[in-house]
DNA sequence: ATGACGGTGTGGCACCGA
C-alpha cells in the first residue's frame, strides 16, 4: 500500500501537477492540504476519472484539506472534536484494507507566525486539541496513519540552520515538545525508520534560490501507529515536483507498506 | 533585514505562508 502527503499550496493552481504525479505516482492515497478553495470548486469529478474518491474539508483563501483514495473513504470526520476551530486544518476517513480498516487523519497543522503571538497561542492551543482527538482515534483504531503539513522540524537535522533558527517558529522548544507527545502516544515518524540523506527538507522558500540552494524543512510528516509500524516497508520525500515550472513550495512525502 | 516569492481577494495593494 502507498500513502502520500502534499501540501499543493493552491489545489487550483496545481491540479495538473497533481494530476500527474497521481500517474507516475499511483499511490492509494494522498492527502493533501492548503486547498485554498471552498468545497464546491473541488475538482471532485476530474480526479474521479483518474480513479480516485475524496473527502473534502474546503475553505475560501486559507487551509483546506482532501484525502484522494483508489478504495472508498468512510466515516469522514472534520475539524477536532470539541474544538471550535473556524479554519479547516484536519480530516480524517477510514479505508478498508486486506488487513482490516485503516484510520488516516490528514492534518494542516497551524503555522504559528512567531512565538508570543497570537497565532503561535492558537497553535499550542490547536496541538493541545489535536493531541487528545489522535488519543481518542487510536482507542478505536489501532491502525493508523497522522500525516500532513506538521510545520514543525522535529530536529535540528530537519532544518538547513539548526543554530541561526533556534526557537524561531518552527523550532521552538514548545512546538518540538508537542510533536515528541504525539510519538508518545505510540505513533512513529516513518522518514525515521529508514537511512535517509543528510538535509532531506519537505519544505523550501521560494525566496532567494531556496530549493536551489537546499535551504529548507523537514516540516511534512508520516507519522504511523504501532500496529502499522511493522507493516512499514520505505518512506521518502519526492523532490521532483518542487523542480516543475510553477511548483509548490512543499514536497510530496510517501510511505510504502506491504 | 520592514527585504526576497507566490497565492488569494475585489485589488490598484494587503495579508498570509514558513
Amino acid at each position: 500500500m502507498k500513502i502520500a502527503t502534499w501540501n499543493v499550496n493552491s489545489l487550483a493552481v496545481r491540479l495538473p501537477q497533481v494530476l500527474d504525479w497521481l500517474i507516475a505516482n499511483p499511490v492509494d492515497l494522498l492527502c493533501l492540504q492548503e486547498l485554498k478553495l471552498t468545497d464546491d470548486k473541488f475538482p471532485l469529478e476530474v480526479l474521479q476519472s483518474a480513479g480516485y474518491h475524496s473527502a473534502v474539508f474546503g475553505q475560501k483563501t486559507y487551509n483546506g484539506v482532501a484525502i484522494l483514495s483508489l478504495a472508498p473513504l468512510s466515516d469522514v470526520a472534520r475539524n477536532i472534536t470539541g474544538f471550535d476551530d473556524p479554519q479547516s486544518r484536519v480530516i480524517a476517513a477510514t479505508v478498508r484494507t486486506p488487513d482490516g480498516p485503516l484510520r488516516v487523519i490528514n492534518c494542516y497543522f497551524v503555522n504559528g507566525q512567531a512565538p508570543g503571538s497570537d497565532k503561535f497561542a492558537y497553535k499550542m492551543k490547536w496541538l493541545d486539541a489535536l493531541h487528545a482527538q489522535v488519543q481518542a482515534e487510536l482507542a478505536t483504531h489501532p491502525r493508523l496513519v497522522l500525516l500532513g503539513d506538521f510545520n514543525v522540524a522535529p530536529e535540528d537535522r530537519d532544518s538547513f540552520d539548526p543554530e541561526g533558527l533556534r526557537e524561531t517558529i518552527h523550532h521552538t522548544s514548545e512546538e518540538r515538545a508537542h510533536f515528541r507527545a504525539l510519538l508518545d502516544l505510540g505513533l512513529t515518524d516513518a522518514f525515521r525508520m529508514f537511512e535517509q540523506p543528510e538535509k532531506s527538507f519537505s519544505w523550501w522558500d521560494y525566496r532567494m534560490l531556496g530549493f536551489q540552494k537546499n535551504r529548507g524543512l523537514r516540516i511534512d510528516h508520516i507519522l504511523v501507529s504501532e500496529a502499522l509500524r511493522p507493516r512499514v516497508t520505505a518512506c521518502r520525500i519526492d523532490r521532483a515536483p518542487r523542480k516543475n515550472p510553477q511548483p509548490s513550495d512543499h514536497a510530496p512525502v510517501l510511505l510504502e507498506t506491504i
